[in-house]
DNA sequence: TATTGTTATACTCTATAACTATA
DNA sequence: TATAGTTATAGAGTATAACAATA
């Protein structure tokens, strides 16, 4: 019943396992940071996400933030309502509402950096500053391949 | 209100994001397999988790799949009312339980082996089998990081 | 007709605490 | 006292479909 370990689709190979295990790893500490401040891992993404791109509509938040419409649309409503952000119909396509990152939302973020930073701070230091350069590298470039494109002949 | 995108701050850089990104990425294919057999993400890992590692008790599970353990302990009844597993009182250690594939639940994992290899070799064409080896690996030595520990002196 | 975002729904996972049984 | 697992509960996210407004 137990697989030979040496074999090729052990859980640690599984690249989406692997991921998440490195996630769950990665994240401990920025958990703590989070729940101290009362904000949920996904309306931190949202925050990040829009402070980093400026102005944005709904659909590019939810692709950069990995989060459906429906949640977004959810979480966008609370965070409205909290002061965070806004929402403003956009003006040329008014099916769309681009959402803007408040003062009080910009505030939340710069009262985070200094813990932030001290974080990846102390992770470089135990992981390697080059491993991680090359770890980021990796993972950006697997993000922006497109896995569903025809192999190269 | 944007930040500098050279910053090291921006989310393709932070480590959390950019995992989870990635994993997004690398899911959707097995997603599309996975919710043709109508098995959870969830529990498609608790079964490759015990597979691997043979009978195991219930605190190495939720580890090894990254899950909570009062989420496990309701996946596991599900699993086990489907007859993917057994559960049985360690004789030892009665308070622990240990949990065991079943046959059914190995010929699930065996009847995905052949569509998991072709995902998997499809996005190694795709991405580059030596950097595919050198992302994993980088997410082993990242996972087993203990990052609480004391710096180096 | 297609796209953007919202609403609705059922299911699932998270996070925490309280609890039982065992060590 | 501490540990393994269960139960309970509130909150949140997922996934899908249906919908309204706009293009």
């Amino acid at each position: 019943m137990t697989n030979d370990p040496s074999k090729l689709a052990q859980t640690a190979r599984s690249l989406p396992i692997a991921l998440l295990r490195a996630r769950e790893t990665v994240m401990g500490p920025f958990r703590e940071m989070l729940s101290q401040s009362g904000i949920s891992e996904q309306k931190w993404r949202v925050l990040r996400v829009v402070s980093e791109s400026g102005p944005m509509e709904q659909t590019a938040i939810a692709t950069a933030a990995c989060l459906m419409l429906p949640s977004l649309t959810r979480i966008l409503s609370a965070m409205e309502k909290d002061g965070l952000l806004t929402r403003q119909p956009d003006t040329q396509d008014r099916r769309k509402s681009i959402v803007t990152i408040s003062a009080a939302g910009q505030d939340l973020i710069d009262s985070h950096a200094s813990r932030s930073a001290e974080i990846t701070k102390r992770l470089q230091e135990r992981y390697g500053t080059e491993k991680m350069i090359k770890l980021l590298d990796l993972l950006e470039e697997l993000t922006d391949a497109d896995l569903t494109a025809a192999p190269k002949t």
